[in-house]
DNA sequence: TTGTACGCGTTATCAT
DNA sequence: ATGATAACGCGTACAA
């Protein structure tokens, strides 16, 4: 006769109703146990958590509680693609810290949802969400998930692209992202840059990689791209460049892959961009890889210039010059903007953080 | 009589009952119209929908779904150390990704759950998480989470610090530590490397920051802290080092600022190191800076070893020598494990992973 | 200080 | 194909 090793181990757990039952009290001197220890005398306290040890019951459920309260204890943060994509986007990854933060100060759970579940986006995991509330980040516009969140009628922080038709009931938290392209832009073109390649992110949910023109461009979906765009658009023609004359590629990733892709097409191009503008970091350490390869110094042969300034920018080789913006702050501002929310507070005007251009190595006059 | 601006916005959400009322069909018929489609004529669904859209009802509500069903529908990933330090720490963000993995494929939502909240442990996060199953990441051996975690009596799988205590009914995945260690510290003394320094992790919960006598080596409270210092220790003694000779710092926190603080404390000692060995990427890095400020050259000077092979080692200046281990497939194991457990199945047996040494440019034979 | 009673919103079962 | 009913585990007025 051997004996189960699992013995007892997996044993039903035991509900707040049969602890009181074992100490021979009623079901709400248990619950206040727990909930409010003052309106409990010591003694009777001190046998319901005995009892409580002794049955292995470790506290209220917290789904039970969560329904019988009307709250559920986190926040859930809704990111446009796969979860495991925005482990690897370091901004995303920043973003998330901050909204950590917020949540962690509340006292309240992180739930990472994810906007599309192999490759297909679907409503269902915001459906099925048990959050008070969502931070949405990313979003293309129009984007049905963001419909799926205002369905929930929960509160929700948009942050980076808020498409203004559902805005109306939700706070939204950005960066200027156009002033900070154009700084980029302007930036380049003040050295001396006249051939200018764009690597951009993907501009529409569906993404192609390769050159855009203008039809393609004209369907950016996201926000922040748009408005980056129309920042590095806004300084080369304030220079006198015309915007048709500058070759943009789609990325259909935001990795350094991506990016040295983009390179290489971009690079290809006669007479050869003497600078390239990034849309992401991500994409720039990508960039200075492939012409790296190709032979060119940078910023000897080819300036770059990324937009982010993640923690890695400053220790690239070269020390990439970029677009900061704090990504940390982002989260935490949004993360408390929705604590507010969720305390009741009306949701608040816009929110748009600075952005900075930060000149490091990686950009130089032109050669000749 | 202004007109109220949140008209009909916040108004209480409809229930699953109050669309039922609406249609004139029983709950049930409603339920059934979202879960078991087949068992409807399509004309009640119809009608339920519709009543749903009028009624701003955005289907069942998760929590009480999740009570009725005993199924939270998201599993738990429990970190050391506050949230906010999980999303600085490039290894353990990988291990995420991989988790994330994991939970898509189940259509399992991820929640974040700090170990410890503004600096003090609390249960109270494990206690309160909706979720069906843990993954307990780096823990301290004895530490109070795992019991808060076992009292719960769900699935769990205990990722690098697998405390054999509590042990028995959970899952438990690691790397092989001692190896990987060993592998670093022996390709140092292989290269002639005598004089080495140690960059480590704390060492305790109650972190100091200083050199580490044997005392405090003694109290090693994570157990893959504890294996890579085995690992260490094995390899120089392999090669007639006393351990006793070799200096140990503490770092107190994981990020490069802490390595660097480490390194200057390691390379102010007379005779001085020609080689350290950090414990992970993130002090390596920090160390680097720290010797190039001292003006000493990487690997000319002094040769660094690392651990983890972050994706950033590969891009570092130099490029980092150091362990590798697959964060993300690490954090993809525990999380299918967790599923297979959610799913009825037994713990396994303990997996380990393997480790191996990436020679890179950041070692060199000592000079002369 | 403690107990009673009800409801939170849903789903599973069993009937019809 | 649809409905009635009983849980799920807990929190909170309110009464005692």
């Amino acid at each position: 006769m051997g004996v189960n090793p699992a013995e007892g181990v997996r044993r039903r757990r035991a509900t707040l109703k049969e602890v009181a039952a074992e100490v021979g009290v009623s079901p709400a001197t248990v619950s206040n146990a727990y909930n409010r220890p003052d309106q409990l005398s010591e003694e009777s306290r001190e046998k319901v958590m005995e009892a409580a040890r002794r049955l292995g019951y470790a506290g209220p459920d917290p789904t039970a509680r969560g329904l019988r309260r009307g709250r559920a204890g986190a926040i859930g943060v809704l990111y446009a693609d796969r979860l495991s994509y925005a482990f690897a986007d370091p901004a995303a990854v920043l973003f998330f810290e901050g909204v950590s933060r917020a949540a962690e100060e509340a006292g309240l759970g992180l739930l990472l949802v994810p906007g599309s579940i192999s490759g297909r986006h679907d409503p269902e995991a915001v459906r099925a969400a048990a959050v008070d509330g969502f931070v949405v980040y990313c979003m293309a516009e129009g984007d049905q998930m963001i419909g799926a969140v205002r369905d929930r009628r929960l509160p929700a922080v948009l942050v980076d692209d808020p498409p203004e038709v559902f805005a109306e009931d939700m706070s939204r938290v950005g960066v200027d992202d156009e002033g900070g392209a154009r700084a980029a832009a302007e930036h380049l073109v003040g050295l001396g840059h006249r051939r200018i390649g764009i690597v951009s992110y993907e501009l529409a949910p569906q993404p192609v990689g390769g050159l855009a023109g203008p039809d393609r461009q004209a369907e950016v979906a996201f926000r922040s791209t748009r408005l980056r765009l129309e920042g590095y658009r806004s300084a080369v023609e304030g220079m006198g460049v015309a915007w048709e004359s500058v070759p943009v590629y789609e990325c259909p990733e935001n990795d350094p892959e991506e990016g040295a892709n983009a390179a290489r097409v971009l690079l290809g191009i006669d007479p050869r961009p003497t600078a390239l503008v990034a849309i992401s970091d991500q994409l720039a350490f990508g960039a200075i890889e492939a012409a790296r390869e190709m032979g060119l110094s940078v910023p000897g042969d080819l300036s770059i210039v990324g937009f982010d300034d993640v923690p890695e920018a400053a220790r690239s080789n070269p020390p990439l010059t970029t677009v900061h913006q704090d990504h940390v702050e982002k989260g935490l501002l949004a993360g408390r903007l929705l604590v507010a929310r969720l305390g009741g507070e009306e949701p608040e005007t816009p929110k748009m953080l600075r952005t900075r251009l930060v000149v490091r190595d990686s950009t130089a006059a032109p050669r000749g």
